[in-house]
DNA sequence: CTTGATTCCGAAAGCGCTTTCGGAATAGCG
DNA sequence: CGCTATTCCGAAAGCGCTTTCGGAATCAAG
């Protein structure tokens, strides 16, 4: 496959293998003259570096890999897409690769990060969705892998993370629900193993405490992050002897579940109770009602991560490398004033 | 950060290096004796060989790349993550790795492709969502570089590619609403460069034809791969002379903007006019009405595609991988029988 | 013109693995 | 027991590049 060798060039020109590698690399022990014969002649017969004997010979891999989140379904994962398309782009400027790896299992993961640091084929790592007390973080640090978190764990002072402030945001989204006039507002949550479960649930108990409210367990339900898992959490919620009428979700995935919930409990979504989504996600505009949202600013967040990620491999500081984005609220229309007590049914359009 | 070597192993046992290497890859000319020794030992001393130093020398690069489709958005690349992770996972049974890759531009995709291949960073790859004529599929060739299509192309005899039928999709789906009376059929197609934009057209010429309907341009139009371009689209379809009573769309992306189109003009979509996307996307089920459908079996594509790639990289031939899958109606709530002439709005729930 | 400092390049030693080749040790045969 | 097969392993040559080291050639300075 590949055709012309730095052997191959230095033969053509004359010159030893070392002075070529040394004029493409820019060493200054190279005479103008010749770092541009080298150049020119590298260019005409298309010489293009052997990237694994580079590798082999500098010892950097040149290549950064991507976590894949073990059980990813496609409805509640659109972000993967983006973030590896920023990650490319962002590792492209300087011509390093992207891998894109998967654990077989959560079992497997440390099993992964381990083969991926001992087989030196990436100088770096980017992780998503940590657990409160993520191991892979702490694998991460052990082999002294560069690597940047997407999210963040209990303890995330040291270490280099990108994230969106959730807690501030759900605490946002039980402001203005209670500008609205609701009372009785509802959470469904994350499995709290995921810190970012545990962070919107927080923000949704300060929200509470900062109007005055209560906090009621009655009123939070935890579901796994699908359309089916939210519609349950939803029904149940709704089904207590002191129903929500509004509801706040930690992702959008299940925030379009519990608007069936509603829809099937006779209600309806936006009037008769609220619900609020988290993530931003597009398809939200076109769920029934449109679904309002705390939207992350998702969308240059792979390349920044991989910006990070870059300048923490060339030596920076991982603590320097910390960014905290905030989400902000768009709503659509699955949020409305508080109804009267006295529930009715399909009075109006 | 790779701490045992095989030179480690080596002394540590005993024996010369190559031994080493040939008992832990299973040579016929080491006796079973010290092949155990040094499988043992390799365990032991958790030794992972070091892939830079094995593909140098082997000149195997044990990696793939997936050639991102240039500009992606969210919405419509919901198939990207789950390609992925089936590739990733038919890799892994090998130990190989999956670089994914993404060309700045159109342009720049001829590039990235010739340097994929003189790198030699990876010994095959696949692309997604052909053109009619696709010029990285004569590169691929060109460099005798193996690869798979997820698609087709118009002259796909000679390579490999794993597609759904789509043409005979849009005859089933123009089938179905002529079942369901209608005989105004409308078309929201893709830019005809891609290939399965055409085959999607004929499909619907076909369906038409076969039905007995006539083919009139009037009831055509084609859009971008966006929600916002079906609304247009739809839009345009539903204020011409002889508006159609049902929309069948290219993908479910435009048909949710259809469906936003059919209720700007103050219908009902569903009841007065039917709309039947293709790709069979999860959040479908969320839109209003849920989104009635084509549904390709991408489950497990990923996985096929990887396979197949490893296949013709082992020295299978291209043309004995050519996989047609079909796609098979969902009915969700969109489509519905044709309504009599005379429209009416918001009789009935 | 000699000497010491510079500039520039060739030679060679790796990086960690694979693979070929040849030969020592062992086995099989007459 | 001598001879040819086998079995098994050590040695060494790469894979294509980087990088160190030293020396030849050029320069400046005395």
């Amino acid at each position: 496959m590949q055709r012309v060798s730095l052997k191959f060039l230095a033969r053509e020109l004359g010159i030893a293998e070392g002075t070529v590698s040394r004029a493409l690399n820019d060493y200054p022990d190279i005479s103008e003259a010749t770092r541009l014969r080298v150049k020119e002649a590298a260019e005409h017969y298309g010489y293009k570096a052997n990237q694994t004997a580079r590798r082999l010979a500098t010892g950097v891999a040149e290549a950064v890999a991507y976590l894949m989140p073990a059980n990813t379904n496609a409805l509640s994962e659109p972000f993967v897409s983006q973030l590896l398309e920023g990650l490319a782009q962002s590792l492209a400027k300087r011509g390093w690769d992207l891998l894109v790896v998967q654990a077989a299992s959560i079992e497997e993961e440390a099993e992964t990060i381990a083969k991926l640091s001992s087989s030196g084929k990436v100088s770096g790592v980017v992780i998503s969705r940590p657990y409160k007390q993520d191991s892979r973080i702490d694998l991460l640090r052990k082999y002294k892998m560069p690597f940047i978190v997407h999210g963040r764990s209990v303890f995330h002072d040291d270490y280099a993370w990108y994230d969106v402030d959730s807690q501030s945001a759900f605490m946002d989204a039980v402001d203005h629900l209670v500008s609205l006039g609701h009372q009785k507002i509802g959470f469904v949550g994350a499995p709290t193993y995921y810190h970012f479960a545990q962070m919107r649930l927080d923000g949704y108990r300060d929200g509470l405490k900062h109007n005055g409210l209560g906090f009621n367990e009655n009123l939070v339900e935890i579901a796994e992050l699908s359309d089916d898992a939210g519609e349950r959490a939803g029904g149940s919620l709704l089904r207590s002897q002191t129903p929500p009428t509004a509801i706040i979700c930690a992702t959008d995935t299940q925030a379009i579940g519990v608007l069936a919930a509603i829809r099937s409990q006779g209600l309806e979504p936006g009037k008769e109770v609220s619900v609020i989504g988290y993530d931003g996600l597009a398809f939200g505009k076109h769920t029934s009602p449109p679904l309002t949202t705390m939207a992350q600013p998702l969308a240059h967040s792979g390349r920044q991560i991989g910006d990070m990620l870059l300048a923490i491999i060339d030596g920076g500081n991982p603590v320097d490398y910390q960014e905290l984005r905030s989400a902000k609220l768009v709503r659509r229309m699955s949020d409305g004033p508080v109804r009267p007590e006295n529930k009715t049914l399909h009075e109006e359009e």
